[in-house]
DNA sequence: CATGAATGAGAGTTCATTCAT
DNA sequence: GATGAATGAACTCTCATTCAT
């Protein structure tokens, strides 16, 4: 009957309308997305959502700049449990990429189509961690092919080829499907190692 | 002094019109392509537009159409040159795809994007040739994997990552870029070669 | 019954909407004169008004600019026409000026009062007229105190005095009032000639 | 340590949000200004106006009466030390007039061009004093036409002259300029007494 | 084939104002 | 007194589309 349990049933406004916003980005396309839709599936006022956030462009920011860090620190997170060799972090890292990408399928899949509606401006508060996370492949592969356990061409291309095919899995994926999330996640840590030519010794 | 000839030089504004909208698709998305800026870039009226294409929608069905049937005929194409053992096929396939997604970067990437913006009834007029290329890539996977030249889990889903992963050339690929786009696509080949687990006899 | 003569009596619609527009800046003010409220009254839908010009402030720009234009040319027309003694220059001039204010009250009173809501680049493009008008009455007040028909402290500040003088009658002025616009126009013209301190000789 | 002594540095809430509606009605204009803006500058919240004032008129209301009626209030102080000559008078009248203009500009422009966005009732509330005061001047002129002092045509509209060209001081005066208030009110209460036809006995 | 003019629908955004706290 | 959150109404402007010519 206090305030606090009933926050915890219904979310604040603001995560309702960052939750309705996904929702309508992923449904309907950033574009056509409206406030108005939006707010409604938040259940306020459209002229509410500017006393939260400052436009439409700052929904779409905030969504994506929250992903793309979760994603990352999910990574990072994998690869400090992952044994030290080549293969291993190499999978791990693959595995927990694509899980997050998974198991936050409308947020994963907005980050790749709307991502091009953003001004420079915007767009460079969100592609830091990105950006980041593709260095953190670059360094594992190159590990690996100096090492003599991978043996690919292209190394930065063949990483930019494992995170568009794992970012793909957003294109598809239900969680109501034949596969787990975590079923899929390691059918592509298989992929991506044999993409890179790892052959155990 | 004939019409061909003319025609040779300046095209027919239909296709003026064509060209003129995917360069506007691609640079600012379906929903923010407006008919008077592709008017504008094919030299004619807004208006005039009308004279050749339904609608707006119909633009973009006409666009990804020829775009989808071109790249399943490269690829069958492809596949009739190549030798018949399932690497082959395999690797032609995916070279023949990826090459055309380099070539057309631009169409690739709005049917990546935009398709999602079809209404029902024009995305199956898109998406025809889409299902049977991937049928086309299924049915090769699943011979390397009966035969035993392929060792890969999932088979359809590997198929998906395979073509997502190509897809997603049209992302970053530049013609101005260090490698050409037969480059891009032979080493393509090897990653997809590799992703199914073949192993040479 | 030709298109001739029915444009002949029903203006062209560019006209149409500036007439609404001024009528609408007159007795509501810029700000709250609405873009469906001027369109209403012009007799089309509020989105053709962007079919002949850029926006709001556009309406505001080219009607002030029209208005200072002709007063400026009404001025200067007046000034041909009369002796070449200051006093003669003088009551001309301000003549002119008021009989242009007066007939046309309206424009005159939105430029008084709406001029400030442009911007900077908008209102150069109107107050240029205004700035040499001003600069016309300078000179021919300057030539009489230099000549000693004028006497009067602060030239240029007995300028603005008797400007914004004139620019007043926009404010109460009617053309169904007791005085001619004329009438008030000779009027003015005495006041300001005895505002300069003009001694017959 | 006492509340008179604070509130003499730091001015009541009520009145630092009139200063603050003030500033911003004088350089964005009634309609342009917001409560937010005004809020702001008088450091309190939007909501908080209205535990002051009864909505955004009432604001527009306050600042013109207190103008006007202090106006009015100078000008009859400045007679009642006047002689009674009617061209002292009539001087002492023009120069208080204009001495109070230049020395409140601000309330001064706001009075002149955002009066018409008041109701008709709000605007009754204002006007008194004005129309007082433009008696107090009428009776004054005809004074002195009466008694030959003045010869003007049409003294009620010599005097709506005289009143427009004082309110103009508040279109360009600024304190840091070439001329002090005193110094430009002293002029313009020659100008007015030159308009009038004034000839010394 | 081609166009300028026209429009209904709707988008993002703003704002004066209210109300629970 | 004071506030943050909320809202209905309205505004400027855009756009796909139509139509007379």
């Amino acid at each position: 009957m206090n305030t606090r349990s009933s926050s915890a049933v219904i979310p604040h406004v603001r995560q309702r309308i960052l939750d309705a916003a996904l929702e309508e980005f992923y449904t309907a396309g950033f574009h056509a997305a409206t406030m108005r839709t939006i707010a409604k599936r938040a259940g306020c006022s459209a002229a509410n959502v500017y006393n939260h956030f400052d436009n439409k462009d700052e929904l779409l920011v905030e969504i994506l700049r929250a992903a793309s860090d979760e994603q990352f620190t999910a990574t990072r997170n994998a690869l400090r449990k992952a044994g030290a060799a080549p293969a291993e972090q190499w999978t791990a890292a693959v595995v927990a990429h694509s899980l997050y990408t998974a198991r936050n399928q409308r947020a994963c899949l907005v980050a790749n189509t709307e991502l091009r509606y953003l001004d420079e401006v915007d767009r460079k508060r969100v592609v830091g961690s990105r950006d980041a996370q593709e260095h953190l492949f670059v360094t594992i592969a190159e590990a690996g092919v100096a090492g003599g356990d991978f043996d690919v061409p292209h190394v930065h291309q063949a990483v930019t080829a494992v995170l568009t095919m794992c970012a793909g899995i957003a294109l598809w994926y239900r969680p109501d499907g034949p596969l787990s999330a975590q079923a899929v996640a390691d059918s592509y840590g298989v992929y991506a190692l044999n993409l890179v030519g790892y052959r155990p010794a």
